[in-house]
DNA sequence: CAGTATCCTATCGGATACTG
DNA sequence: CAGTATCCGATAGGATACTG
C-alpha cells in the first residue's frame, strides 16, 4: 500500500500515469504482452503507427524501465523489444483496459452531434 | 467476446481506446467512482485540473454514455456528476490502472538523464 | 532493418476574463 | 456555482526524406 495518490497534480503517481495513460502506450504494452517483437513487427502489429510515435513511445518506455531494447547479432541484424519485469507488471492493467475497450466499443455513443 | 481488436487503426475499439486512454479521462473516471460529485467538487478532489480540462473531459465522457450530467434543484443550484452503468463499468479498469500508478511510481526511473 | 531529421498542422492545455 | 470565450505557447503526431 502506498501513499502516492493520483488525484495530487505532483505526486509521483500521477507523473506515472501520465506515462502511461496514452493510447500508444497502452498499445504497444499490450503488444509486446506475448513476447519480445521486433520493431518492424510491431509496426505491422499496430496499426495506423507511424515510425516516430513508436520510436518516440518505445524511448519513453525504455526510459522509465518498462521495456529493454536489445540488438540482436543476427544478419541483417535487427532489434527486439520486451517488457521488463515491471512492464510485465503493466500488462494486466493495460490488457484489461484494451479488452474494455473491445467489448464496449458498441455502447459508445459516436458523436452523431451536429 | 467480441471481433473488435485495438490493434486495427479503424477499429471501433481504437476509438474507444482513444477516448478513455488519457490521463485526465481516467482521473475524473476513478474520481466520480465513488459516487456523484459537483462540479466544483471534482475540481477540488482532482488536483491540477483546469477549469476547461474539466469540462472538456466531462462532455466527452458525456457525448459518450459514460457520464451522466444532472442539474440539481438546489439553492443555489449545482451541477451533477455521475457515471453511467456504462461508465461504471470502466471503473474497475481504470482504477487498476490508477492503482498500478500508486504502488509503482517508486519503480519508474524519473528522467535524470542529461 | 531500424531508425533520425525536418516540416507543418492540429490539438492540448493553462491563464484570464466574462456570463446567467 | 458552473460554466463559456479568447488568447497563446507547448506538445502531439503525420508526411516525407535521409542514414548506418
Amino acid at each position: 500500500m502506498s501513499d502516492y495518490d493520483v488525484f495530487l497534480a505532483d505526486c509521483p503517481a500521477r507523473t506515472t500515469l501520465d506515462l502511461v495513460a496514452d493510447t500508444w502506450s497502452v498499445v504497444v504494452v499490450f503488444g509486446l504482452g506475448r513476447g519480445p517483437h521486433r520493431y518492424s513487427d510491431l509496426r505491422d502489429r499496430i496499426g495506423g503507427i507511424s515510425k516516430k510515435m513508436l520510436t518516440q513511445t518505445l524511448r519513453k518506455l525504455e526510459r522509465s524501465n518498462l521495456v529493454e531494447r536489445r540488438v540482436l547479432a543476427t544478419a541483417p541484424a535487427g532489434v527486439e523489444y520486451r517488457l521488463t519485469r515491471l512492464g510485465q507488471s503493466l500488462l494486466g492493467p493495460v490488457s484489461v483496459l484494451a479488452r474494455w475497450a473491445e467489448e464496449h466499443a458498441d455502447d459508445i455513443a459516436g458523436d452523431d452531434g451536429s
